[in-house]
DNA sequence: AACGGTTATTCCCTGCTGTATATTACGCCC
DNA sequence: GGGCGTAATATACAGCAGGGAATAACCGTT
C-alpha cells in the first residue's frame, strides 16, 4: 500500500503547493434521526453509558467535560423523541436524587454500537477501494 | 415559570413526554480526510462540480450561496492536500480569468461520488436492521 | 428542622465561524 | 492604454452555539 516516492525532480520546487507521500483515511459521523433532528448520536450514547455508569447526570456530564446544562438538553431531546424515555432523573432524596438509564435506553445503546461498530468496518472496505482512484 | 403540571388523572394522557407513531432514519455525514483535516466531503465535491461548470470560483461560490472566501479556502486546502491540484485557476485575461478542474479534479468528483452513494446504501440498509431494536 | 447533593432552569458572556466589504493584482480585448 | 471581470487577500462585523454561574426545587438523612 505504500507507494513510490517521487523524489528527483527537475528545477526548484515551488512552495509546496502538493505533498509528496500521502494517505488519506475515510472518516465520518452517523446517527440516528427523529422529528426534531438528532436523536441518537456517538456524543448522547457515550453520554447515557455514563449516566449508567454513575447514576448521575452531573457527574456524567463531567466525567467528559460537558457542562451539565448541555447533557440535560441531550438527556431532555432523547427522551422526547424516543417511544418511552431513555433516562428517568429525581431530584431529591437520598444523596440528593439521581438518574437512571432505562431498559429501552440500554437497548438504544446496544443498537447504535452496533450500527456504529458496523460504520467504522465500511469505512474501513471504503478507504481500500479509494486508495486506487484518489492517488496519483 | 411554568412548572410541570402534575396530573393525579388516571385516563388522561400526561403531556406527551413521548411520541405514539415514531420513524427514525439513519443520517450521517463522510469525509476524505488528509494531513491538515477534511481533504473532500459533500460541499467541496459539490463546489468542484460548480466550478467545472461554471469555470469560475466567484459563480461557483454564489451558486451554492457561498462566500468566495469560504469556496476560496476550499480550493486552496483541497489543493494542498491532494497529489496533484484539483482546481487551477488565472486572474486577468480572457473574461477576467477563472478557474478549471483539472483531471486529477474529476477523478476526485467520480471517486466521491461513488463513496457517497455507498454509504447512502449502507444508511438505507441499517435503517431496516434498526427499526426492530429502537422501537418498543 | 437543617443538611446535602442532585435535578431543573434562567441569564450573561465569550469564542468561533462565516459573511460582508474593500482593496489590489492580473491579463486579454477593444 | 483603458476597461472589464476575475483571482487573491486583508479587515471589520454579526450571529449563534456552548460554557459557566447563579438560583430554585426536591427529598431522604441526620
Amino acid at each position: 500500500m505504500t507507494n513510490a516516492v517521487r523524489k528527483k525532480t527537475a528545477g526548484k520546487n515551488p512552495p509546496e503547493r502538493t505533498a509528496p507521500n500521502i494517505s488519506y483515511t475515510v472518516e465520518g459521523h452517523i446517527w440516528i434521526e427523529g422529528k426534531e433532528g438528532t436523536f441518537l448520536g456517538v456524543g448522547r450514547i457515550t453520554l447515557l453509558e455514563r449516566i449508567k455508569e454513575f447514576g448521575s447526570i452531573t457527574r456524567a456530564a463531567k466525567s467528559i467535560n460537558m457542562s451539565y446544562r448541555k447533557a440535560w438538553e441531550l438527556v431532555e431531546s432523547m427522551n422526547r423523541q424516543a417511544y418511552s424515555p431513555l433516562v428517568t432523573a429525581s431530584a431529591g432524596g437520598r444523596n440528593g436524587g439521581g438518574a437512571t438509564v432505562t431498559e429501552a435506553g440500554q437497548q438504544a445503546i446496544a443498537a447504535f454500537r452496533r450500527l456504529d461498530e458496523g460504520f467504522r468496518r465500511f469505512r474501513e472496505d471504503m478507504a481500500q477501494k479509494i486508495a486506487g482512484p484518489v492517488k496519483r
